[in-house]
DNA sequence: CGAGTTTGACCGGCGC
DNA sequence: GCGCCGGTCAAACTCG
């Protein structure tokens, strides 16, 4: 399957209505296998899919204004530990999307609830703890679950 | 030559 | 206490 003519990651939104997307993602059915600790809500979820070709990197934007705003306020304040973990789904045949950080891939693990394997990248720029998980969904390959873990600290460079 | 990827091994938590 | 399962590490290899 090589039919990505153009070297840029390009998105299916424009193909399918927005609409869709919501439903999709408002319909999504949590597996039992995926643990997160957040999904984006829908009117976020919208904003994303509806705002640039490229969700990951919006997803990084809300990323980081939602733990900007969420740090303070914490009854279970842990030291240094503010790690958000946020999790989306898209509809993408390929599973690397460039959303302009560099990314290490470290790992990578068959799990048992899914035929696809999943993949654990982390970032490369050292003192950011960002870690990235991209798995496919078990009932729509098609689909791919993009699972991020803290926020960067850094301009992105691509 | 170096950064990044690959792959199996290792480890720690949890359930039984 | 043991086995399963998910996550990480690290040595070797590949590619630019």
């Amino acid at each position: 399957m090589s039919d990505m003519s153009n070297s840029s990651v390009k998105f299916p939104p424009q193909d399918s209505p927005e609409s869709d997307y919501t439903a999709e993602l408002t319909n999504f059915e949590l597996s039992d296998y995926l643990t997160f600790d957040q999904w984006l809500e829908d009117d976020q979820a919208v904003t994303i899919f509806g705002a640039v070709q490229n969700p990951v990197y919006r997803a990084n934007e809300v990323i980081g204004s939602e733990v900007s705003q969420t740090e303070g306020p914490s009854n279970t304040n842990e030291s240094g530990g503010e790690r958000k973990r946020v999790a989306f789904k898209t509809k993408s045949e390929i599973e690397i999307l460039d959303d302009g950080y560099r990314w290490r891939k470290y790992g990578k693990k068959m799990v048992k609830n899914s035929p696809n394997p999943r993949n654990y990248y982390k970032c490369s720029m050292e003192g950011c703890p960002v870690k990235k998980r991209i798995e496919r969904d078990r009932e729509d390959p098609s689909y791919v679950i993009t699972t991020y873990e803290g926020f960067h600290t850094h301009p992105s460079s691509s």
